[in-house]
DNA sequence: AAAACGGGGGC
DNA sequence: GCCCCAGTTTT
């Protein structure tokens, strides 16, 4: 009898999606498709993928690029480390690796960002060598087929998984086969409404014979998420917005905001938003906030903004009744002044992005 | 082993 | 609103 591999390849070839990054077997465009597509959807990268292909149409180009300019092609993508160890990657395929996207498993591992899943993509989809590459799709597909109970990660399921894929890729073309798993689980073996009726694999689907094919693989607990507030401060001067560049690391790390603080919901604004004036004037050179000159606090715009451990809810205030004028100069590179027109050649967080809309939409009002 | 890291799409 | 995001790196 047939091998259920073969039913699945052949249902690929009637269902595959066009994509564009099925367009082409040039391994540093397929890196760059399964970087963005790590932790994202399909329907949200291509576009920004087929702007980083014309942008940066080959390896070289993308490691001469300015890494800020990178980093601003990505905005709104998420996971902005993403496109600095992309850009850190082509810059090591042009440095040691002779401009080639290395066909080798122990080789392409050493570029950043580029862990288990997506040594085992590239080297299938574009080389065609039977690594398996195991993505979400993947596990919830496989634990469905096999009919595994236990949590998806624990190790002996991921071996058994792993095991499995591991032959099923001898069987066929290595890249059809991984995109194959994957196609079925974006489109047929999806997390919730599973559409058994049309798939490929229904007969010796062991989760299916079960009647078991909601509740495989099992959910994993959640955990609660973080509530923060932050204020934000609009300080215009001669056309020019005060903007500063988050730290290197953490959350949105080196991407760039309106000067602000993180606090937590029972605190009082001011107490916080008042030190970081007085930082911006001290840093401008100028004589410490007096108290008689503590500006009122007028509140412009908020926004919320979810991420997976945290709540934000974002404030952007305008400091009104300030008897001194913030210096020029800034001390910091982290900080500077920014015309209204070049806030857009800056790379913002997506909520940054909202509030800046609403802000500069308002003020043409007025 | 667990946590950190963004954002949006599906229902 | 709550669910999904195995992906990589850091801690």
């Amino acid at each position: 009898m047939e091998h259920p591999v073969h039913k699945l390849l052949e249902w690929y070839q009637r269902n595959r999606r066009d994509l564009p990054w099925r367009r082409t077997k040039d391994a540093y465009a397929i890196l760059v498709s399964e970087t963005m597509l790590q932790q994202t959807q399909v329907d949200t990268v291509i576009p920004y993928f087929r702007r980083f292909m014309t942008e940066y149409p080959t390896v070289g180009a993308l490691a001469r690029a300015d890494q800020e300019a990178v980093v601003k092609h990505w905005q709104g993508l998420g996971y902005y480390s993403r496109a600095r160890r992309l850009h850190s990657a082509a810059q090591m395929v042009v440095d040691e690796f002779d401009g080639r996207v290395p066909s080798s498993l122990e080789q392409i591992r050493q570029l950043p960002g580029v862990g288990a899943y997506t040594a085992g993509a590239v080297l299938s989809i574009a080389y065609d060598l039977p690594t398996p590459a195991i993505d979400g799709n993947v596990l919830r597909v496989m634990a469905r087929y096999l009919g595994v109970r236990e949590p998806v990660r624990q190790a002996s399921v991921l071996c058994l998984i792993e095991d499995t894929m591991q032959s099923w890729i001898q069987l066929v073309s290595p890249g059809e086969f991984t995109q194959a798993v994957m196609e079925l689980g974006a489109l047929v073996c999806t997390p919730r409404n599973a559409a058994c009726l049309v798939c490929p694999l229904v007969d010796s689907c062991y989760a299916h014979d079960l009647g078991e094919v909601d509740v495989i693989p099992a959910k994993t607990e959640k955990k609660a998420r973080r509530k923060a507030n932050v204020g934000a401060l609009w300080i215009e001067k001669n056309g020019s917005i005060l903007v500063e560049r988050r730290k290197p690391s953490g959350l949105l790390a080196g991407m760039w905001q309106l000067p602000a603080v993180e606090y937590n919901g029972s605190e009082d604004v001011t107490s916080h938003l008042h030190p970081l004036l007085e930082e911006l004037y001290t840093e401008g050179g100028q004589p410490s906030v007096e108290e008689s000159t503590a500006p009122y606090l007028v509140p412009m715009a908020t926004e919320r903004h979810l991420f997976s451990h945290v709540e934000w809810s974002v404030t952007v205030y305008r400091p009104v009744g300030l008897t001194l004028d913030l210096g020029v100069a800034q001390a910091s590179t982290d900080r500077m002044w920014c015309s209204l027109a070049d806030l857009e050649k800056l790379a913002w967080p997506r909520v940054y992005e909202k509030l800046l809309e609403r802000l500069i939409g308002e003020r043409v009002k007025i």
